[in-house]
DNA sequence: GGGATTGATGCGTCATGAGCATAAATTGTG
DNA sequence: CACAATTTATGCTCATGACGCATCAATCCC
């Protein structure tokens, strides 16, 4: 059976944590004490565990609480905000065109097709928030931006998506590494060596545990980032070894890095352009994503 | 006052949504048709627009419900997966360090001190989420990670901050831009040029709009990005110039980009470390800490 | 036009959530 | 160590909300 509560539950949950006092958070939420606690202790009955350790002069999160609380904000934060969108309606979009795009692409991408569609249209200006792909998916579904560029993969059937190109996983390491000597790397020469990887929020990540997963491999990690480029920066400064989509590695020689293709499996990703089915888009978005198309097109 | 309504209403829009029926998805939520009615009729007037088009033989999402509809998926979506996770049991947390770092110190500051660190801990994993500053401070906020390593300039007062370095601001452009010629750069040259900043998102620019503010100056960009890299990227491609932090370019030789220092006035922005004054730090995040003022404390 | 089906409404019943009063527990101070 | 102050939890009562049943109203198909 799933779970159920009230959103009112979390905001109380959330301000019970953030004022350390059931007292003050009752106010704040204009119910009573005895309600407040009330509605924490049907919460915690419907979770399962106790979510807040108390006694009559402190109050702090179990480790459940903990672990719940970041989902808690982000759930607030996110239906709150969502909402307030709602209400408020878009906001102009003339002379300007808003897009998401994964950071490789941000930048190996965009400069050759900015170049282009700005012959045309040289005064609209251009907003690229460079995003993760789950930030990315999420900003399209929202309307923040009118499309995104972004991994393939989304289940969301409110989103289209159309591909652009294949970018196979590669590893990246210093040239002196003891591995630069193979033209090609086996998964498990890994073991050993440090390894760099972005967290869980990234999809490049969950795109490879799954890939992975299949052929009963897992990424060992040692380091764990938010971003691709700080692989690369850890990885230059010779930390470890780093397993990245190779639009985020270097293009050119680089003094210090160099990348191998990774086989048994090969894991690539395909990068596309996202968009919602349902929403027009404004006719500077779209001369943008014609030139895309005709520049990248594979 | 903000909005409430239950998770299950949440579950029943969509299962209303899915099945294009009242009748059917009463079924499958175990309510009766009526009791379905009456919770989509509360849902509705809570958020205060209708979510379904209906008539006795028809229901679709209306352009609003179309809009909240993802929200309400992902919502369920992590919350259930969420919960499920907390269910599983929380994973281990000894020997690891979680830190927040805004980017370009992640890639300066980091690899030095990592190395340090890890000669007199080499089993203590780290994981580093290199956020923007705002991101960051509320990370440290939260308790999601130990400290962040962060500009100066929070105005929170359980969060402490230890001042590290100080990083002028740099005019970044490719080397055969006109204003290469000049060793330094009044903020009124820029005028003319397309200009790439990050948006207002970013602390970076934040500080830049206030400082300039002072001096009746302000950045008339073209090109707004999320992230100082993707910056980087655009000016290298030739598409603008951009103000950056100096730690945000190249520290080495590059071959098309160079940097000038701009007068006039002299923006600098200020990197340390915050912790939240209530919260004791692991004895790994300690000596890191540690490590890191070694380092870099000016 | 009538019948089958679905969503909406009226009604009664039962469960729930609120606040008030107060108990119980905790902590600080003398 | 005892007592006072303060906070969270519980008992109680009452008002309200949610449920299912019965049925109305609307839709659509034959």
């Amino acid at each position: 059976m799933s779970i159920n509560c009230e959103i009112f539950d979390l905001r109380a949950f959330q301000a019970v944590v953030d004022l350390e006092s059931f007292h003050r958070a009752a106010e704040a939420l204009h119910i009573s004490q005895p309600a407040l606690t009330r509605r924490i202790q049907k919460l915690e009955q419907s979770i399962g565990a106790p979510l807040l350790d108390r006694t009559t002069r402190h109050v702090a999160p179990t480790a459940t609480g903990q672990e719940l609380l970041p989902l808690v904000r982000r759930m607030l934060e996110e239906f709150d905000g969502s909402l307030f969108a709602l209400k408020e309606g878009g906001s102009q979009r003339r002379g300007l065109i808003t897009m998401a795009c994964v950071p490789t692409a941000a930048f190996y991408f965009l400069p050759t097709v900015i170049k282009t569609f700005g012959n045309d249209y040289p005064h609209i200006r251009l907003r690229i928030r460079d995003l993760t792909a789950n930030e990315g998916l999420q900003a399209v579904a929202r309307g923040e931006v009118e499309f995104g560029i972004n991994l393939m993969g989304n289940s969301d059937p409110d989103l289209s998506f159309e591909p652009l190109i294949d970018d196979p996983f590669v590893l990246a390491m210093r040239k002196d590494h003891p591995l630069a000597e193979f033209d090609q790397i086996h998964w498990r020469q890994l073991d050993g060596y440090p390894l760099v990887v972005v967290d869980r929020s990234s999809g490049n990540r969950a795109l490879l545990d799954g890939a992975l997963a299949k052929h009963n491999l897992r990424l060992n990690w040692f380091y764990e980032v938010t971003h691709l480029n700080t692989s690369l920066g850890l990885v230059e400064a010779g930390l470890g070894i780093s397993v990245l989509p190779r639009l985020a590695t270097p293009q050119e020689e680089h003094p210090y890095l160099v990348t191998r293709p990774i086989i048994d499996p090969v894991v690539t990703r395909t990068i596309g352009i996202v968009r919602r089915r349902s929403a027009p888009l404004s006719p500077a978005a779209e001369k943008f994503i014609q030139v895309l198309l005709n520049v990248w097109k594979r």
